[in-house]
Order: structure tokens, then C-alpha cells, then sequence
DNA sequence: GTCTAATATGATCTGATGTTATGAAGCTGG
DNA sequence: CCAGCTTCATAACATCAGATCATATTAGAC
């Protein structure tokens, strides 16, 4: 015999309230539903549930006993509805977010961190990957939201691109570089320094080839790859190495990293560097919140990168 | 908005199984009758619970998540039909049961004991009256049961009475006492002792009196009245009082207590001790138990005093 | 691809639950 | 002790969830 928990929430709720017409009232419902429910319930059980007889309401022994599993079992329902408010409004939830790792290192996971301290209750589970593996990933469900750097034109059809960054990137190198001095630097200022290279199938890396093509160089010496964010500013920092990095990253690391920029020219990839999700039925709220934070902090963060800009023009 | 315990019971069950043909079996519905019920959930929730597209049914992460309140919620409705087999079967319940002081002292209370280690879960609330009282307890439903001596000429039309014991008196002395020798004892015999006496408003005292009369003795030195049974064991052990007690008293704590019953007739009161119960529409399951077990128990005892007295009497 | 098993949907019926109106019965205060 | 108030139960009806069987659809596997 299956009792219904519906029943046993409204006689607790009855006998909280001391009396049919209260607990109707405070559940919402007629006088008259909830008296038949309850007879409906007693009938069932086979027992009373209230002293007979009796005018306000007094529920037996029986009847106290199934009214606290009853409250018990309201208690865990009100619980789902919260959860499920929560979740619809993006305040609870999981995602699990992967992006190119030195754009995910540098920049995404800062603003995670704020994320978090404003949301607690949404876990987010950080990978990395490059667009073909991510792309999968998202198509698969395994995968709620890629940052990647991306052309404009070759968003596939079935997905939805948000820019956030130009795709600007720099030659980087330790704050006390020779080379971090000079106003103007040549092709022959950079020779004699070894590469630092990031991983030989990442974006980056064809990033820093072209770059240093488009500058005329056409071979370059790597002391150095595959290492995550924190070893390349290891390295850099500890040596006369340079590399290619995404000037949001310098920009956002310079302080305790301790890398500059240099002050060289170099080709711009014709990309952004953006969000990239799956066009789903319905994609977790809690991804369009971490979507719409995401791209205000970065636009702030880009507004200061301009604000620099325009500064260090000025002074020459 | 207010979600359904039982669709989340539901869900629990479906990710439980692994799949929702599978829950549907467990549950013991069909497969479109469940498939229907998510859907409608799903609705309700505004979110999917289940990854679109997957074949085995896999829940999203929100799904998980209230299925998991779903399987505490299904726990707590399970646990509620326990307690209403367990009430139903006797088995769980409170019990409210009254009596004179004597036999309730002297006789039931042992048998409470017996009951309870056979039924732990039945809390029996035991308290004494005397019949008016405990009758309208009985009728404004205040106590399952009274255990009183009753004429079966004066049961009240609205209850039931179930005769346990005769209500054979007889005069009480500690073990060791001068009469307790005697085979014959007459009106003189006990002229010197003093007497104890029950409440003056018990009907053990009625039967005191009148079964003094009955031999001829028409006043009487009380030199202690009022007491429980403790009190009145107490005192005849550490005297030479005399007093009146039900046989079935006498005969149970006679191992403990030290007390004998004189070999003097005197006139039975023409009562049975019994259990008056209320007839209402529905009685606890409990009480059946209590009744049957009580009813046994005193037959067994009965017998036990039915083959003392055919052997004595044999012996002379 | 094709086949199989899992899930969704259609059509239909039953029963629970909601409502308003109204009857019955316990409680209360003079 | 009776009147009147309050509380609960019942009647009559409307609605919708939820059950069924039959069948369409689709994801996964070989």
C-alpha cells in the first residue's frame, strides 16, 4: 500500500495549523478539498487519523505520527523547488568550461574566481582544448561552453559565437629584457634570443610562426614548449627567452609575473577570442549568467587595456 | 511552484534504474504512462532532466539532483507505510489504560511487562481511577481501556466488556503470621487484629466491608488506609494487620511479597474483573493485541490458581 | 545501412482534486 | 439549556493528471 505524500503534507499541514479550515487555508485549497482528501486518506489507511467527534480537529496518535513524515517529506519538497528556482535562475549548477590554456589560464580563470565568490553554489569544471576537440565535446553534451579563438566566418552553423577579445597578441618577455627599453626594435634586435613556444598543435603556435614571418623571420630557435602559462613565466622570467602571448594575458599577469610586452609590431590574427556554445533546446541558466559576467568583466578589462593604450601614446 | 513528490519519486526511480523502461517496471506502471509523467515534469521545471538525444536515459545534472531528493522523499513515504502496517497489525501504537489500583498494580502491570517485550514499539501509559471516571474517560476518548470489576448486569449499553478474572476476595496476612496456620478460623480469630483499608472510595473497600459483615463483623480498626499496593505489602509484612485483596494479588506476588491469604470464607462480590472498552467505530489495532494477550495471559493464570486450589483441597 | 531496443506520442478512460453551495454538528456565552 | 457561531462534511459538477494499449520515432550496435 502506497500512501500519497501529497496526503501526508496536508495533514501535517493540518495539524500544524491545529485545524482543517487553517491548513486548507494555508495550503492554498478549499475547506471542502481538504477534508475529503483527508477522508480519502483515512479510508485508505484503514485508521483514523482524527480523534472523532472533536471540533478542532485533533489528529490520534496515528495521525501525529504520519503528520511529521509528512513535514519531513515537505521540508525535502520545498527543497527540490528551491533548487530547481535556483537552478532556472542560473544561481545553482554545474558547467563544465574548457578553452585554449593559456587564454583560459591568463585571463578566463581570474574571472572565474570572481565568478564563484558572486555564485558559490555553481561548480565549474575548467579543461582544456583546442577548437576541433572542444567543438566535439560540445555537440556531444560533455561540454557546455569552449573559449576559443575564432574567425568570424567559420562559427560552424550549429553553434552560437560571442567575441569577446581581438585576437591581439605580443612578443612577451621579463620586465628587465634589453629589448623592453627600446621605442623601436628591429628583426636583428630579436635574433640573438631563444623561443619559448607554446604547444605544436595550439593556435598559439601558429600565432607566433606567423607573427615572426610577418616580421621576416623565417626560423627561430625553441628552447622551450608545451609548457602551461605558469612554466612559460617561469622560463621567461628566469632567462632572456621570448614568446608570443595574447596581450590581455601580459596585460593581466604583469604584475606578478613580471613580463612586458615588447614594443614590435607584429601581425594580428583575424580572430577573436570568444565564447562558443552549443545551440541547444536549452542551455543551463547558469551558462548565460557566467556568459553575460564573463563579457562585462572583459569588456572592462579591455577598456583599460585602451585607456593604456592611449596613455602610453601620448607620452610617446 | 510546487512540484510533485511522486514525480520526483519518479525520477529518482528512473535514474536509479538506469533508464526509464526499466523504472517503469520497478515502479510497477508502463513505460508511456512514465515517459508522459517526465515530460510533463520537465514542463513544469522548465529545464530538461535528462540529456536530449541519449538513448539509455541519462539525467542532467538537475535531474540528478532531484532525484536524489526524490529517493529521500521516497524513503520517508515508504517509512509512512510502514508505520501504518505496524499500527495496522497491532504492532505500533499508544495505549492508554486505566484500572483500579490493586489489580492494576498486583496483576495487569505484570502482564504490561510481558507485552512490551513482545511488542516493543506499543507505549502503553498506564493510570488508575476507579469506574465512573475511567468511563468517561473512555467515552471523551481520553483511555482505550478500563480494567475494573464490573456486574455483567451493569456494563453501560455503549460499551464492551470482556470478563478477565472472579472478583474472589479474600483476607490477607503476612506469611509468618498466627492465623495463616489455622484450617479454621472464626469471627473471634481475628477480632484482635487491626485492619488496612483501601481508599474509602475504592470498591475494594466496599468488598471489605461487606465481606466482614458477611461473617459477622460489623466494625473494624483501620490502622492504615489509603495506600498502593507497595504501601499495603509494606505494612502487613511488618505487622499482624489483616486486610482484604483479590485473590489473583495474593496468589501473583505471594513469591515477592510474603503475604497468604487466610483460609476463611467470606462472601464473594458477584464481579467479574475486566476490560470495559469504548465501542467506537474503530478501536486501535493495538488494543485487540493487548486484549487477546491479557485475556490469555490471566486464563493461564486462572488455571494455575484452579489446580493450587484442587490440590490443597485434596491435601485437606 | 539495417535492425533492435528505448523512448515518445495518440486516443481514450478512470479517478483524484478542485470549486461552490449547503447540511450537520460541536463549542460557547448568556 | 438554548442560540448562534464556527468547524467540518457532503453533494454536484468541472477539470486534469495519469493509466492503458497501440503505434510512431529514433539512438546505438553490428
Amino acid at each position: 500500500m502506497k500512501l500519497d505524500s501529497e496526503h501526508l503534507e496536508i495533514l501535517a499541514m493540518i495539524v500544524e495549523k491545529g485545524g482543517l479550515t487553517e491548513g486548507a487555508e494555508a495550503l492554498g485549497k478549499s475547506q471542502p478539498s481538504v477534508s475529503r482528501t483527508m477522508a480519502l486518506l483515512e479510508d485508505r489507511i484503514g485508521a483514523p487519523l482524527f480523534e472523532p467527534g472533536k471540533r478542532p480537529l485533533r489528529p490520534t496518535e496515528l495521525g501525529e505520527n504520519l503528520a511529521r513524515l509528512g513535514a519531513r517529506i515537505h521540508a525535502l519538497n520545498a527543497e527540490a523547488s528551491r533548487l530547481v528556482q535556483s537552478y532556472r535562475r542560473g544561481h545553482t549548477g554545474r558547467l563544465r568550461i574548457a578553452g585554449t590554456p593559456i587564454f583560459m589560464d591568463g585571463v578566463v580563470s581570474t574571472f572565474i574566481a570572481d565568478f564563484q565568490t558572486r555564485h558559490p553554489d555553481v561548480q565549474i569544471a575548467q579543461s582544456y582544448g583546442y577548437f576541433d576537440q572542444l567543438a566535439t565535446s560540445l555537440r556531444n553534451g560533455g561540454l557546455d561552453m569552449a573559449i576559443v579563438p575564432l574567425h568570424q566566418g567559420s562559427v560552424p552553423a550549429d553553434m552560437s559565437f560571442v567575441p569577446l577579445l581581438p585576437g591581439r597578441n605580443v612578443i612577451a618577455a621579463r620586465a628587465g629584457h634589453p629589448l623592453t627599453r627600446r621605442k623601436t626594435i628591429t628583426l636583428a634586435d630579436i635574433e640573438p634570443y631563444p623561443w619559448i613556444a607554446p604547444p605544436a598543435d595550439s593556435p598559439l603556435f601558429r600565432d607566433l610562426q606567423r607573427a615572426l614571418k610577418s616580421i621576416g623571420k623565417e626560423d627561430f630557435r625553441v628552447s622551450f614548449s608545451g609548457g602551461t602559462l605558469a612554466s612559460i613565466i617561469s622560463i621567461l622570467a628566469g632567462s632572456d627567452s621570448l614568446t608570443v602571448l595574447p596581450y590581455s594575458v601580459v596585460f593581466l599577469t604583469r604584475k606578478t609575473s613580471g613580463l612586458e610586452a615588447l614594443r614590435l609590431k607584429i601581425e594580428h590574427p583575424d580572430r577573436q577570442l570568444g565564447m562558443l556554445t552549443f545551440d541547444r533546446a536549452s542551455l543551463p541558466p547558469a551558462l548565460r549568467q557566467f556568459g553575460d559576467f564573463l563579457k562585462d568583466e572583459v569588456a572592462l578589462l579591455e577598456a583599460r587595456i585602451q585607456h593604456e593604450a592611449q596613455v602610453t601614446r601620448r607620452r610617446g
